[in-house]
DNA sequence: GCAGATTTGTGCGTATGTATC
DNA sequence: AGATACATACGCACAAATCTG
């Protein structure tokens, strides 16, 4: 039950996405097509299978478009968006990502019993649950810009987070896998609009009243239980959230 | 370049996954835990590899989460989650996913040369640029939910629309398919929190001054060129917007 | 801590189907 | 009709993670 660090190497297909993404870069050929899968397998010496695999993975990412008897298709429009919430787990990277110096501040941590100020609820409460409240504020360039608040489930908090609190962590992921006894699988959110309040008005340095993009999110253990429930909100002006939906 | 029917019959992976779909609603075994893939490859009689194909997909769609040396993990937590946007690529059926009765209403088209007045760029626009202009209002129980007002540029659509305004669509997207010369790719999205104005207002039938979700989106053909701009707002009492963050 | 069994991940080869030009 | 290119499907071998005893 320690999960310790992985690998160090990556694996080919990774390698190979890597040299296609050099490719795509170095914009060396027409009509934003890439080279075809038997000629990139021939040139990079990988089979097509795996050259498949990475150029799989670039779909995922929406970087290009598979197009069957046709080929690879790069979409340089994808490539230039910017704080895509789909290609970022870390709102530091996210806001890097926008151009920003930027930074988080985490609060000291304290212990909370009732979510209910928060307009947060946990759909596998059990009776006397505690939660470990954690503030963080990430900045841009210097400013308040996202305003994390987050309320780690006590049931699932590892008896020995004593020695890790002072671990260095990049992301809120991070920071709470080495919370919680099980790996967090994934996050729901449920976007929620609404305008500044005193706290908000306060944290980022905006007019009350404002509107502003807030939304609620539960953590999910890979067992898909409850591991942290959330509330986001963005500072309209820094952060201008963007997503990209693919229909091919 | 008349982009017929695709094939009726589907692919086995697809066939696969749907018999998996059924052993996760059944809810056959202890633990939230899928058989493993060679048990699945041999009592369906289909080999690992195209097993796997189908896991992926699944994977990729948030319902398990693949853990290595472990097994394939059901998440219920998402399979009861309610109108996710990256679900649907159809506004109605992320509507009737709610437990709503939804429809959709598309406006008169227009010609339009000006986007400014509703907020939205071109980032490829040409000289002269015309767009056909398209409202449709999204209804759940009868009471409208989703305003999406669309402009597709002049200079992508077929010289033939004549034949097919009267074609049946189910989502904007095919309806973009129908009109376009290329194939839609993708979206991106942009969210811009904002207050009911007066449009809104008359539209969704909302207190001016409440805060909206809204967003603002542009279309890309798989050659990456811009198809059709848009804007998008949802009441928010009627559409609870999620969306699903996968970390493993 | 270690050994062994189980399970998923990675990588290759090959053949055939299907979409596009 | 033929060439090209991606999609689907199978089989195999070995690596790496996880759990159990």
């Amino acid at each position: 039950m320690s999960r310790p660090i992985k690998s160090q190497t990556s694996p080919l297909y990774v390698m190979a996405k890597e040299a296609i993404m050099e490719l795509v870069n170095e914009d060396s050929f027409p009509g934003g097509k890439l080279p075809s899968e038997a000629v990139l397998s021939e040139s990079l010496g990988i089979s097509r299978t795996t050259i498949r695999e990475a150029l799989i993975t670039l779909h995922r990412e929406g970087i290009i478009t598979k197009q069957h008897g046709l080929g690879n298709l790069i979409h340089r429009s994808t490539l230039g968006t910017k704080m895509q919430i789909d290609r970022f787990s870390d709102f530091k990277a996210l806001l890097k990502d926008g151009g920003y110096e930027a930074d988080v501040a985490r609060s000291e941590q304290e212990w909370v019993r009732n979510l209910e100020p928060f307009g947060l609820e946990d759909p596998e409460q059990t009776e006397n649950e505690r939660y470990l409240y954690v503030e963080s504020i990430y900045s841009a360039d210097a400013k308040a810009a996202i305003l994390s608040q987050n309320f780690i489930k006590e049931s699932v908090l590892r008896k020995d987070i004593g020695d890790k609190k002072n671990v260095p962590e990049s992301s809120f992921v991070e920071l709470l896998n080495l919370f919680s006894k099980e790996e967090v699988a994934n996050t729901i959110i449920a976007f929620k609009p609404s305008v500044v309040d005193n706290v908000v008005s306060e944290k980022l340095c905006l007019g009350k009243g404002l509107p502003v993009m807030q939304w609620q999110e539960t953590s999910y253990s890979v067992f898909d239980r409850v591991i942290c429930l959330g509330k986001i909100t963005f500072h309209p002006e820094l952060v201008n959230l963007t997503l990209l939906r693919k229909w091919k």
